[in-house]
This record gives structure tokens, C-alpha cells and sequence, in this order.
DNA sequence: GTCGCTCCCGTGACTCGCACAACAAATTCC
DNA sequence: GGAATTTGTTGTGCGAGTCACGGGAGCGAC
């Protein structure tokens, strides 16, 4: 965490390094390739410090030096060296756990998605099974990465709720999962020992649609996922909500119509009841072993039914509740509900704009993703790359290299 | 902002002053009195450099020199001089403009209320004539300060929408506003010219908790202000939610049962028309133009009714909501709801864990606002006195000295 | 009562990071 | 082709925090 978040701490001189190190590496990062004169535009910094940042994130082996950018800028002077993350910098490993599949990734700064595989899940098998399909696959896909290149830990996207504090996997009601610490599993079975992160989908999501998918330029945005259970990611102020516990962002349990259907959480009348994949699949006759490819059968969808209009209007109006409190500015539908919306948009505005407040109504845009369905790979990609932003030294100190040879033995 | 909320920066040397210049104060101003041994510890900076700040803060008339605290510490040792708020320090105006009358404030560093007034206010008074009283209780409330104090700033909490851009209030329901320049409005009525800040009721009683009230030591805390309306501040992180126009937190309109009752903003079955003050007035007997001190009505209440009772449920279902969404670790209940809560604590109770996933639910706590009815008063004083902790000297410099004889004059 | 221990204050030298200024280099514009 | 513009490079300087030393103020034991 940066400095405000970390509030109450002093500053000192060797933390200003850091931050403006990660800072200078954050902005390539998500610009992917910049001339050092945008970065001082940006970072409001002088020349001299610039080109001092850059020449030691590119003696780290992080960043590259580019001839001047084509094109990048009319107008007289002399144009500025382009700044570019190397080649064989260093890279994470990103797993999207679904509930039907586990994908992984190994992927790059800059979010280059450099290698990747996938195979399937069963969604009754034990936490080891799945552990050490997710360690096969992630042997798979590191193992072309250069030697020189360092791996800075693991990332894990996890369709359930995850403790903050540590990573446990306290309910994953769709993989049937209890309190399992699946960062430990899969470490073990992979015999390693590197920093992993694991976070909700939807939180995920969230984050990689702002770093660079439809929510970039938004520090106000809500990612809602649509994957068998609804959840929702939010971005507040730049940052993820995460709440105490780590569990901020269950939206699909909102209560919605006290009189409505039973949901599996107890309850009567969640939201999820109304818009989550399997009210949908009952909706639209949808056999419930496809339920977890519910987006494929609706993008083979032609003309929308009436109840699937119905699900439109409950849509939206979930989502005016949704942006009364939250006051969003962007709202991106993710998952089975982007085909929804594709389907059905123009309920789910209608029922959205009879729902919500004027004020925040005005200011709200829904989106679809712009990462497709890898969002949520990417948000793990992100959660697992942050230390290189918080202190790339340190991060690249415990990073391990060559990790080809150490799975191998 | 702190240098992460303005994130992408880069922080300079200058910055780094600011910053633990700022940062000192802050602490000075939560905490009421520290030692500097104390400041050391949690800044984590050099002793010599705590020393060079809180001799600047002295210097600029700010903080002032204490004798040892007694009893501060027990063991050996040199004891640790003190750090204190001045007591001729700058100061604040705060203003908390009720639906039926205004509380105004003069407050100094340490959240101490030097002064205070209060006057009826006209539901259906012109904002001008609104302007004007509250002007007249800011001339009351700085007649007696020292010529060497300096007016920072006047912070305004206001029951409704809030644009968070230039504080324009967009809606105040109860007083039948619509896009009011307030602030502008009560400068001019004093021909001043200081920072106005202005914000919604609740998110400030969200505020004032969190720093000094029942959320000290929480950063994930919402502050539901019962206030005739139903709106709730929430702090996240540390810092306020506020939404891309500021307009986060209206929880009153939260969807909640379909078929039930009209809401005023045009819907049916808002949580407000169960839990809202007409409501609850309704639901007691209570003659309409008693809604606004409903708070005092409730305490003379003695055993509640079953429409009590089932308000008190539907409170805590509807919390059940923002539970699974935020997942805070603290609930403050303000307004008439601290009195709701007083009377039907356990159907509150009842009504969250029957709704609540469990996750969330087992760090959540309900509490009592820990100042009172003061709450978004202080609050008011909290965002009024802000620019002080981004940094002390620029907003003493902007500051107004002998402001009695500017207001005389 | 005195001594030692502990913790703190105050001062000066030191390190490190960024800003600034001057010059060189690379384009564009006239 | 020269002037203007913009950027890279280098060396200097300032400022902020750190570190090390000496001294001071309580506490506790003998």
C-alpha cells in the first residue's frame, strides 16, 4: 500500500524512492509503452529524476529503452526515448478458478498474457485434486519462460469468499469448499515457496477492468459477475473494496423481493434468485448440467423469451440499488450477465432508470468488459504483480528465478 | 488527498514535509495529547525528526509544549515531553443544518466545541433566509475568539445530496431544496472569504465517528443517520465513500420489498418506508409535526409495540444488506435509530443475523453513535479542518486572523 | 543517599533524493 | 540552413530524514 492507505506512517527519503519507482513502473505497466517525457508530464517530477527512475528499473531488468515512440507527438524538439518492459522481465503466474475449469496463465507486466492453459475442474472434487491440476498447469505454462526471467509470485482468482487477512477460501459454495487454504495446496504440490495472493472473481474482475479494460480512467466503478452466483467488484476512489473481513461485494444475496423464491444461502427473495445462473437456466429451459456455460447458450440465443425480459428488468433493477449506494460511474456487466445484457439491454436500462436516484442515474454508464472473459485472470495477474509497484527492488529480491529447473528437480 | 488517493504522482521532498507535518497533526488531533516518544513509535521516523516537526508546529502557533504526561507510562526513563493542541490554535467553523433547526459551531484542533449556537429553521424556508440565520450564529459563535486564532475553513453538513465537485447541494428533500449554492450563500451573507466545504449529514457522522466516536480504530465502519430521511455514510479503508459525484450512501432507497408502500421518490417498498421517520411516526402514532424530533418522541417511549418491533425487524434486515455489501466491522446507528435501537435492539439484532451471510455477519458489530447527537457537527468540523492535515502551512496561510473585527467591519 | 539502568532530548555530521541549471542532441518550423 | 523547441545528460545544491554522541530525568536496587 502506498502511503495514504498505509495512513498514520511517516514518509521518509528511501520510502520516496520506492513509491516513485513503483509509480514510474505502475504508469508503463498500464500504458504498456511511454516516452520518459509523458512519464514527468504525469508524475509532475523533474527530467533529471525521471531519467533517473527509468535507468534503474531498466539496470533491474524490468524496463527496456525504445527509440523514440512514431508518431507519439507532433511538433518541434527533440522526441523522447520510449520506455518498454523487457523482454525477459519478470513475470506472475494468474489462476482463474472456475467452477467448471481452472485457466492459467503466465503473464507478464503489462499484462501480457504470455502463456496459457486450462483444464477442466469437477465441481465435487477435493481441494488437493483441483490443487494439483492447477500445479500441472502452471508447470505447463512456465515451462518456456527464459531463465533469466523471474517468477514474483501467484496469483488466484477464487469464485467464493477469501479471508483477507490470509487467503483462506472460507466458502466456495460452488466447488463445495470450506475454509480450504488453497495457496498452501497448490504451493505444496508444486514445491515452491513464492508469495501468493488469492482474491474473489468479481474483485478480480473489477480491478483488471480498471487497470485496462473498460473501466480505465474510472476510480468509481462496479464489476458484477455473472458465474453461476452473481457477486459484484467494486472500485471506490481508485481502490478495491474489500471490507473488513475480505467479503465486501456479496450483491447477489441484497434482498430483492421478500415474497420470492428460496435461495440456497436461506433465505427468501435474494437477488440471486432472480438473476443468478440457475434462476436464469430454469427461465429459459436450460438443462442444469450447462448452467456453468450459461453465457454460451445465451450468446446462441435469438429472440429473447419474456421471462428472460422479466430477468432484464430484475436486472436493472438490482443494479439501481447498486448504484444509489455506490454512485458508480461505471457499472460492467461480466460473465453470463454480458450476454444478458446483450440479449435483454434494453430492459435492464429501463429497469435501472425506473429504480435509481437521479443524481447518481445521470453520472452512470453500464459497460460490457473489455478483457472479454479473461478479466478475472487478469485481476489475478494484477493482485500478484502489486508488489512490483509498492517496492520493485524488494519485490524482485524474494522473486525466484529460473524456475523452469526448480519445478524440474 | 494524500499522496495514494492522488495516485500516479510522484512525491518529492517537499511533499514529504507536507506530509508527516500533516500526518503529525493528525495525531495530535485524534489522540488529544501525545507524547513525542508516542509520535516516534507510530510515524516510525527518527526522533530527531519528530522533534524538528513538532518544533514546527509550535513555531507556527499550532501545538504547543506540555510537561511530561502523568502517568503516561510506567517504568524508567526519562519521560517524554507532551504535544497539545494551542490553545489560541486555529479553529473551524461547523454548521449542521438540520431539517428543523441549525447547530452552529466554533471548533478548534482536538475536536473541541469552543463555542456553539443554534436557531430553528423554517422547513420551508428560502435558502437565502436560511443563509442568513446561519450567518447571524457564525457571528455569535466567533465573537469570542482570541484575535490570534485563525479561521481555517467552514465545513456545513447538510441533510441531502451533495455534489462533491464544488458542494453544490443537489437535493435536501426535507427542506425543499434544489440545487443550492449554500456555501456561496452563507459567505456572501457574512462577506467572507473562506474555504467552504460542504457534504451530506450522514457520510460527516460516518466521519466524526470514525475519528473520535465509536469507529476509533475501525476502517471499514457505516454510520446510518436517521434524520427523517434514511442515508448512511460509509468509510472504507479509512476514507469515506463518496461516489463519482458524492452522492454514495442512499441506503433509504434500497430496494426492499416490491409490493410494499410508496416511497416518495417514486417507488414502492423503499427500506424508508419501512424504517423512515414518517414511517415510524406512522407506525407509533405520532402527530406529523413531531417527525422531526422523533428521536425525543422514541425515548419517552416505554414498551414497544409490534409495529415497533417489526420496524426494529425490517431495520435489521435491511442492515443485512449493507452488511453483505460492505462487510464493516462497525454499525453506528445515529439519529432516531440510536432510540429505535434502544427499544428493539433485539429484533434489530434478530432481523441482521437472519439476513446476513455468515461470513460478514461474525465480524459486524452495532454500536451507538460515541458522540451523541454531535456527530455530523463534528464531522462538519472534520472535513472543515482537513486542509490542515494535507498541510499545516498552506492552509494557515490561507487561513483569516481576527475574523470579529473582519465580520465587524 | 548513591549508583546504575533506562529512556528521552538536543545537536551536529552524514546520506540520499530530488530540483535546478547549463550544455548537448535531435527534431520541426520558417 | 538557421532558429526555435523539446529532450537527454551531467554536475551542483538544497532539503529532509538518519545516525551517533553527549547530557538529562526519572525509577529501582543496594
Amino acid at each position: 500500500m502506498s502511503p495514504q492507505r498505509r495512513s498514520g506512517l511517516g514518509t521518509n527519503q528511501e520510502a520516496i524512492r520506492r513509491h516513485n519507482l513503483g509509480t514510474v513502473l505502475r504508469h508503463v505497466h498500464s500504458a504498456g509503452e511511454m516516452s520518459r517525457a509523458e512519464l514527468t508530464a504525469i508524475m509532475g517530477l523533474n527530467r533529471s529524476t525521471i531519467a533517473g527512475l527509468v535507468g534503474e528499473l531498466e539496470s533491474l531488468g524490468i524496463s527496456e529503452r525504445t527509440t523514440p515512440v512514431e508518431g507519439a507527438r507532433q511538433g518541434a524538439g527533440r522526441p523522447s526515448a520510449g520506455v518498454r518492459i523487457a523482454e525477459d522481465g519478470p513475470y506472475v503466474i494468474a489462476v482463474d478458478l472456475g467452477v467448471d475449469r481452472a485457466v492459467v496463465a503466465r503473464v507478464g507486466l503489462g499484462g501480457r498474457i504470455l502463456q496459457r492453459a486450462q483444464a477442466p475442474v469437477h465441481s465435487d472434487g477435493e481441494a488437493w485434486q483441483v490443487g494439483a491440476a492447477v500445479a500441472a498447469l502452471i508447470r505447463t505454462v512456465v515451462a518456456d519462460a527464459p531463465a533469466a526471467s523471474a517468477l514474483v509470485g501467484i496469483g488466484i482468482s477464487v469464485p467464493g469468499l477469501v479471508r483477507r487477512n490470509d487467503g483462506l477460501i472460507r466458502l466456495a459454495p460452488n466447488l463445495e469448499w470450506h475454509d480450504v487454504s488453497f495457496g498452501g495446496i497448490v504451493l505444496a504440490a508444486l514445491g515452491l515457496d513464492v508469495p501468493v495472493s488469492l482474491a474473489n472473481d468479481a474483485d478480480l474482475g473489477a480491478l483488471a477492468e480498471h487497470t485496462r479494460g473498460a473501466g480505465v480512467g474510472t476510480d468509481e466503478l462496479i464489476y458484477i459477475s455473472g458465474n453461476v452466483g452473481v457477486g459484484a467488484g467494486i472500485i471506490t476512489g481508485g481502490h478495491r473494496l474489500e471490507g473488513a473481513g475480505g467479503y465486501a461485494g456479496e450483491v447477489g444475496h441484497l434482498r430483492f423481493d421478500p415474497a420470492g423464491r428460496p435461495c440456497h444461502c436461506g433465505n427468501r427473495g435474494c437477488w440471486e434468485t432472480e438473476v443468478g445462473a440457475h434462476a436464469i437456466a430454469a427461465a429459459i429451459q436450460c438443462p442444469p448440467d450447462k448452467v456453468a456455460q450459461l453465457d454460451e447458450v445465451l450468446d446462441s440465443f435469438g429472440k429473447p423469451s419474456p421471462a428472460l425480459r422479466a430477468t432484464g428488468t430484475a436486472l436493472g433493477q438490482g443494479l439501481a440499488s447498486l448504484v444509489n449506494m455506490f454512485n458508480p460511474q461505471t457499472v460492467i456487466l461480466g460473465g453470463y450477465l454480458r450476454s444478458l445484457y446483450l440479449l435483454v439491454g434494453a430492459e435492464v436500462d429501463a429497469g435501472l432508470a425506473e429504480r435509481a436516484l437521479p443524481a447518481p442515474l445521470e453520472s452512470v454508464t453500464l459497460a460490457l468488459p473489455g478483457l472479454g472473459s479473461d478479466s478475472s485472470l487478469l485481476g489475478a495477474a494484477e493482485i500478484a504483480l502489486e508488489p512490483l509497484f509498492i517496492d520493485p527492488v524488494a519485490a524482485l529480491g524474494t522473486a525466484l528465478e529460473d524456475v523452469r529447473s526448480r519445478l524440474a528437480g
